[in-house]
DNA sequence: CGCATATATAACTATATAGTTATATAGCGT
DNA sequence: ACGCTATATAACTATATAGTTATATATGCG
């Protein structure tokens, strides 16, 4: 019983799993069409699939006996909105970069650059 | 020798990690600092910091006894930026609820809900 | 030097994960 | 009903992870 971000960020701490992602992407897909690029087995995909479809990442419908997926954007949506608290960090004035340039400019004394 | 990207979004499927970037948004801190609000041991703290570290999401200095962290901002930009990929399925015409009200509108027979 | 504080590492346990092969289920066509 | 195709589940193995307690390392202080 997993919080959705912890779900959603552990499906996504796995490449195939990303590659299957960036595969829906492109559209609606089958488990076989899924499954043809990698070389593990057909199971294997299945448990990724169930993987991303409790993380909330993909969805699934029933076509004949097929069981299409589709991505599920809301959940990275959410991945996405978590991330926003720190974009300043990265972009603003608060990151390391800043920092740095910030303690040449007072010659900071205690700084070992110094 | 994981990837970047597994690496940092394994790091982020917990908890307690994400609780250790949030409070380190508010200023470097000390590994006690950190420990403090949790019910955990100091090693299991000191663990996850290592595992932050790792993935590139926290760097670490030296303050006489104490090694104080810092956020590292550039790895969860590199996350943004992998979710960018997808930004368009949550905001643009290529959601699910799109695809729902299109389907209502079409009044698809195939479509359970008609 | 010897002690106190801050943090890291070792050794261990319990649980989770990713993969395997073998088998079961579900729906279609005849 | 029967067989084919698509997918899921079971049972198992190997490795990883999160936590524990006990101990080691490193730095500052008197």
């Amino acid at each position: 019983m997993d919080d959705p971000l912890s779900a959603a960020f552990s499906a996504l701490a796995d490449p195939t799993r990303r590659a299957i992602l960036a595969r829906l992407a492109k559209g609606e897909a089958s488990v076989g069409e899924l499954a043809a690029p990698f070389s593990i087995s057909q199971p294997a995909i299945s448990k990724h699939l169930k993987v991303l479809e409790q993380a909330g990442l993909i969805s699934r419908g029933r076509m004949a006996q097929s069981r299409p997926c589709r991505l599920e954007a809301a959940r990275l949506r959410d991945l996405a909105g978590w991330l926003e608290t720190y974009r300043r960090f990265w972009e603003g004035s608060f990151d390391r970069l800043d920092a740095y340039l910030q303690d040449l400019q007072k010659g900071n004394p205690d700084d070992p650059r110094n």
